[in-house]
DNA sequence: GAGTGGTCTAGACCACGCA
DNA sequence: GCGTGGTCTAGACCACTCG
């Protein structure tokens, strides 16, 4: 279904040093990156790169099929192949756990409990876990130091259905974030990114000036459909930034 | 090279509803989540999953291919599959392209170059782009805005080995970003996020008061081994925000 | 019914790490 | 030399879409 002769330079799909399959998605991915076939153009179909590259069904196979879970094709079963609307241009940032990024770094990592109690669901709070307004949830809020200075505080709410046990831990031994992951694997997590000027009980909290503006991440995550926990954590802007390398 | 009997229930690996490679990364996957095989234990070869549950190799090739690129095991030719230690507990943030972001809610995107010019590099931004010290770049600064409201200052310095043509574009009809992308697929990307207080000519720009927190992005892209550009991306805390989702 | 992608197999050759 | 993963092939059956 393509046009003939959309190739004429089948040299590097032989067995060589270069993977074949690897060849053959290195060739569709230039066709894409030069504009040659733009968004939604149609691919050649697995039939036609196996005539027209000489390589077995299953390595086109491969091949498109990479394409496709990195983002660069889009493929319907009886339909066909085609080049994705989305391009490109995107790029991903890697949020982690604040204790392990500490301790990766060779530093200490120590916290501090500035609250811990059970009290009735605030409207929003109870939307985010999707509880009530009014009922019953737990409430704690931590400073997480590197090197005994302030560099985050987590001011976290947790729904009591999924982690009953939640107020009984010693979360000097085991961060908030490391208990909630033991007790409910993740599935899903939502994360807001914000600068924010901070509050003064922040401010204290922190040891920061007034007016520093800090970043800030609001984290929602869910354990199968159950919502666990929604978190506001909050850094001065001065000592944190988010790193993250997409290749 | 696994002990005997490390399954009797095979029952699921007969051809049916589900992909056979599928039922055996699940074989797996529940083992490694119930803490059955912990980090770094010896995940069954291929060939002992062709013995044991009845599949081809190339089946269980897939299984095992996706798992480690899913970032469960990994993998070492010649040695064997192992549970990876890496765990879970991270999350993605994806960073987008501000005028799709834009067209995407529905709004209009529009923008104006504030400045464009050659210039030698200072020690920082040669560093960056991988030239040296003195040697001319492309500068330029535009301010971005959704329905009128500026919402983003892109201040940017380009490689005029990768990119010679930049300066003669027309970034009303193409965005930087955009362009570089077309003349120089973006094989890697860096990005850095931080809170910080704007300098007076970019509240200015923003049409922001003076204390206003803004989120700023430091972004730096190469294709293949050379650096394209670097460029620093500055929000507004009130007006912009990073969200994603992770499943 | 023809074309598409989705899956699966049996067998093969290779590069690598280790004893 | 043996077991490991890495790749590749030729051929097969299936489910799906569309004319």
């Amino acid at each position: 279904m393509t046009a003939p002769g959309w190739t004429n330079d089948m040299a590097a799909f032989a067995p060589g040093s270069v993977p074949r399959y690897e060849a053959v998605k290195q060739f569709i991915r230039s066709r894409i990156e030069s504009g040659e076939w733009p968004a939604n153009h149609r691919i050649p179909s697995e039939n036609d790169i196996v005539a027209d590259l000489g390589v077995s069904r299953m390595t086109a196979n491969r091949a498109l099929r990479e394409l496709a879970s990195e983002g660069a094709i889009t493929r319907v079963q009886g339909v066909g192949s085609f080049v994705a609307a989305h391009k490109g241009s995107t790029a991903l940032l890697e949020v982690r756990n604040i204790a392990d990024e500490i301790r990766e770094r060779g530093h200490r990592h120590t916290s501090r409990l500035t609250l811990l109690e059970e009290e009735p669901a605030s409207p929003e709070i109870g939307d985010a876990l999707g509880v009530p307004t009014g009922a019953r949830v737990f409430h704690s809020i931590m400073v997480h130091c590197e090197d005994e200075v302030p560099i985050q505080i987590e001011d976290r709410f947790v729904n009591p259905t999924v982690c009953p046990s939640y107020m009984a831990q010693d979360f000097s031994a085991i961060t908030p974030n490391a208990y909630l992951t033991l007790v409910a694997p993740i599935t899903r997590t939502e994360q807001i990114v914000e600068a924010v000027s901070p509050k003064p009980w922040e401010c204290k909290l922190l040891a920061i000036g007034r007016n520093e503006p800090c970043l800030m991440i609001r984290r929602r995550t869910w354990s199968e459909t159950a919502s666990v926990t929604t978190a506001r954590l909050l850094y001065p802007g001065t000592r944190y930034r988010l790193e993250g390398v997409s290749q």
